[in-house]
RNA sequence: GGUUCCGUAGCUCAGCUGGAUAGAGCAACAGCCUUCUAAGCUGUGGGUCCCAGGUUCGAAUCCUGGCGGAAUCACCA
């Protein structure tokens, strides 16, 4: 049992046994004492006083003479009201020799458990590259799925590509009109940078013939309509919706260039997924239960035809789900790809990871989900997170005001290429190996950069500072992986081993027991991180037992120690620490170098 | 205007359901490599936790009201 549980018990056996009735175990609370006190953990005694009816310090006292009794608490002390407990090294010592071995310490494993949970992230549009708040989707997507599999679910990865719209056809039209038949081998670039380029040159167009009209005296509302690029879009979407042949290989070629170079995106980025949706699929099957749902009396037509959902007795507004011509909104869309995901899936839980601009649209959908009858509505979870912005503000695709996700990679992978060319850290290494331990540094200084913070918070990218290499960052902890790689290495070739038994008493460190200690955490911050959908909760326990590693690294020898029960613990404790940066960063999508 | 989120060191961020003297990194400065990888370690300076009230043994954390910022409320996605 874990220490936490052993404390928490014997004080409420305390209770019991002086006949005091403890209204509420959450009363018993256990902390992490801090550094500048002595002590493991600390139990908080101001909430226990009143039942106790003592001074916190006479309470703390009597409590403190209790738990020594335990084999696990060899001191105590008491300052104000906060009973700091000394854990018997003995503890640490059993705890890391019966863990060491374990190279997957921390994840649940539960084959077959049935509890199948369905993850939607990337969700990409196809008329441009990826950017960097794509990036952190993309990221934050892919380690909550693993996350969410290391807590024991069965996770399906699903994507959903917005691949048709106005927004496509605009593609198309400038390609038609200027892409003289070019494809993007023609143009020697990756398909989707060549089709967002098109984007841009409609944009521009749009924007030139927009303030011609508005010059000519019409408001700028009007002018964007009327403009006849706009109509050309708009008459295109209606032959695509038509199925007109032309249109639809178009957009066929258009689409195949977009996927290849969103596969090199996401290879580069090391994402996958079991299943990707189509929104040219989906919204099919949403217009259908838009119909059993007018069917059924739950949604409404106005009189111009369009349909709405009335959620005014929920609180909310009216919304629309078909507009008067009959064609689909996009909540129309994920309505029908949430009910061809649960049929595909069954899935007990749904995670959105989409970005909180849309914190409406997912409260909006879970409610007419809700409203058409569907049982499952409440397994939608909406894993809202915040924007990327520039220190200029937020990222504009229409005004060139985007960190594009190949070239941040690129450069990234670049600056590590430099930095380890500087530090001659891998001379003597062939080219394969060198440009593969460079791509995870690089890679792991960009996803640990966006992984680290919290996903709710918006955070700031300043393209001028490059990502740093130092400090707490990707580098600076697979550095010290592969510092505990080297070590490991050479105990082996010198025929060091960690004797598998318990050491026994030894005296221990305070270095060595706050290392013990966070790598005895690392379970529960599993937990936690999977409860709130939180990668930043590992990557902070991660680079916290980093920091104290090196810090004993520093202090304590380790092959060197000449009594072997000390060098044998030493080594266990390196080894599972080791194993917990790996899981730990593995569980980010963060892979780790074994020498660097 | 309504709703939601945010405001912590010069900068980027931690600070979990209220707990001790609010912490890291970067940047600046000063040290530590003949010893297991110096992408490391040690030290110095740096704070009105946006403001004002309230709740209580105790508030960066919870409540109310301000101020400042963001998102959203579309027959856009």
């Amino acid at each position: 049992m874990r220490i936490e549980a052993i404390v928490a018990g014997a004080v409420s056996r305390f209770f019991k046994d002086n006949n005091l009735t403890l209204p509420d175990q959450s009363m018993i609370q256990i902390q992490k004492t801090r550094k500048e006190f002595s002590g493991d953990i600390t139990l908080v005694v101001f909430p226990l006083m009143r039942i106790m009816k003592k001074s916190p310090v006479e309470a703390g006292e009597e409590l403190g003479q209790y738990l020594k009794q335990l084999p696990q608490i060899s001191d105590f002390n008491v300052i104000k009201g906060f009973l700091n407990l000394v854990i018997e090294q003995s503890y640490w010592t059993g705890f890391v020799s019966e863990t060491a071995s374990k190279e997957n310490y921390g994840v649940i494993e539960k084959p077959g458990s049935g509890d199948t949970v369905l993850v939607e992230f990337s969700s990409p549009n196809t008329n441009k590259p990826l950017h960097l708040g794509h990036i952190r989707n993309n990221l934050l997507g892919y380690s909550i799925s693993l996350i969410l599999e290391a807590n024991g679910s069965e996770v399906k990865k699903v994507n959903l590509v917005n691949d048709r719209g106005i927004h496509i056809c605009k593609t198309m039209l400038a390609w038609e009109k200027w892409g003289d038949n070019r494809t993007p081998d023609d143009a020697g670039m990756k398909g989707d940078h060549f089709v967002g380029e098109m984007y841009v040159l409609f944009e521009d167009a749009y924007r030139k013939e927009v303030n011609e009209l508005v010059a000519g005296g019409m408001r700028v509302e009007q002018a964007r309509i009327e403009a006849p690029l706009m109509d050309e879009a708009r008459e295109m979407l209606r032959r695509w919706e038509a199925g007109d042949p032309g249109v639809y290989s178009l957009w066929e070629k258009m689409n195949g260039w977009v996927y290849e170079g969103f596969d090199v995106t996401y290879r580069r980025l090391g994402v996958s997924f079991d299943k990707i949706y189509y929104e040219s699929d989906t919204y099919h099957t949403g217009k259908k239960i838009v119909e059993e749902g007018l069917e059924k009396g739950v949604l409404k037509k106005r009189e111009d035809g369009s349909v709405w959902a009335d959620l005014t007795g929920r609180g909310l507004d009216e919304k629309l789900l078909l507009r008067s011509d009959g064609t689909s909104v996009y909540m129309t869309q994920d309505l029908g790809t949430a009910v061809m995901r649960q049929q595909d899936f069954n899935a007990g839980k749904m995670y959105y990871v989409v970005g909180n601009e849309q914190d409406y649209h997912f409260k909006v959908l879970g409610l007419i989900l809700d409203e058409l009858g569907y049982e499952w509505a409440g397994s939608l979870q909406h894993i809202s997170y915040g924007m990327v912005e520039l220190p200029s503000g937020k990222m504009k695709s229409r005004e060139g005001k985007v960190v594009d996700a190949d070239n941040l990679i690129e450069e990234m992978i670049e600056t590590a290429g430099r930095l380890s060319a500087e530090l001659g850290k891998l001379d003597g290494l062939s080219v394969e190996e060198k440009d593969e331990i460079i791509r995870k540094i690089g890679m792991g200084a960009l996803k640990y950069f966006i992984l680290k913070v919290d996903p709710k918070k918006n955070m700031i990218f300043n393209p001028e500072e490059s990502i740093d290499f130092n400090g707490n960052t990707g580098p600076f902890i697979q550095y010290t992986h592969a510092r505990i790689c080297s070590l490991l290495k050479k105990a082996e070739d010198n025929g060091v081993r960690a004797e598998g038994a318990d050491p026994g008493s030894i005296a221990l460190s305070d270095k060595e027991v706050r290392v013990a200690a966070l790598l005895h955490e690392f379970p529960d911050v599993i937990a936690e991180a999977g409860k709130t959908c939180s990668p930043a909760l590992i990557a902070n326990l991660v680079y916290n037992l980093a920091k104290e590693y090196n810090q004993f690294y520093h202090d304590h020898q380790v092959i060197k120690e000449s009594d072997s029960r000390v060098r044998s613990f030493r080594l266990q404790l390196s080894l599972l620490t080791g194993h917990v940066i790996r899981t730990g960063m593995g569980l980010l999508g963060i892979d780790m170098p074994e020498k660097m």
